[in-house]
DNA sequence: AGCGGAACGA
DNA sequence: TCGTTCCGCT
């Protein structure tokens, strides 16, 4: 069902799917997801060659070889039979939940719905980072997100480059498989 | 390449 | 619930 989380509520008045606030994979928490994971991807510049932004719009990133990032995700999940087409599928099933969409006409390009993740998400940053710095540059980003919504064209005002970083707190490196 | 139904499972 | 696997269709 639909639940919600009491501190995104208060900070929000609004009351967030599950899905939305649940997003750590911290120990003993959920495993990672698949957005989560295209997110820490795109955050590295070593994996610029796998998966990158694309230039043009926010939120818009082209995964240049499938067959690599499908090889990546099925490291970390432990699904060494893991392929585009099914990694594909899986991105498929956000469009729905509104966490991404195709760009049509351009080949295996998506786009993130921005407003909407770093909304959900911000509030929760600020239980594990309560320091007075990053509750500012947490307040800042969501009324960003929350006025100018998910359609804004990149201008180089913000660098692309800058945009995953606020995401950090999702990944922890770890596991074998 | 891309889509979405269906069955399945942790 | 969030994929994984498989697959027919466009």
């Amino acid at each position: 069902t639909g639940g919600g989380c009491a501190v995104c509520s208060k900070l929000t008045s609004v009351a967030f799917p599950d899905w939305a606030y649940k997003a750590e994979s911290s120990p003993g928490s959920r495993q990672i997801q698949l957005w989560h994971f295209i997110l820490e991807l795109l955050q590295k510049e070593e994996f610029r060659h796998v998966i990158a932004w694309q230039q043009g719009e926010y939120g818009e990133f082209v995964i240049k070889d499938p067959d690599e990032v499908a090889r990546l995700w099925g490291r970390r999940k432990c699904k060494p039979q893991m392929n585009y087409d099914k990694l594909s599928r899986a991105l498929r099933y956000y469009y729905n939940k509104r966490i991404l969409h195709k760009t049509k006409g351009k080949r295996f390009t998506y786009k993130f719905n921005f407003s909407k993740l770093i909304i959900v998400n911000y509030p929760l940053w600020g239980v594990r980072a309560p320091s007075p710095p990053h509750l500012l540059c947490q307040l800042a980003f969501f009324f960003f997100f929350f006025f100018f919504g998910t359609g804004i064209q990149s201008r180089g005002v913000l660098p692309l480059g800058y945009f995953p970083s606020p995401f950090s707190f999702f990944y922890f490196e770890s596991e074998s498989c």
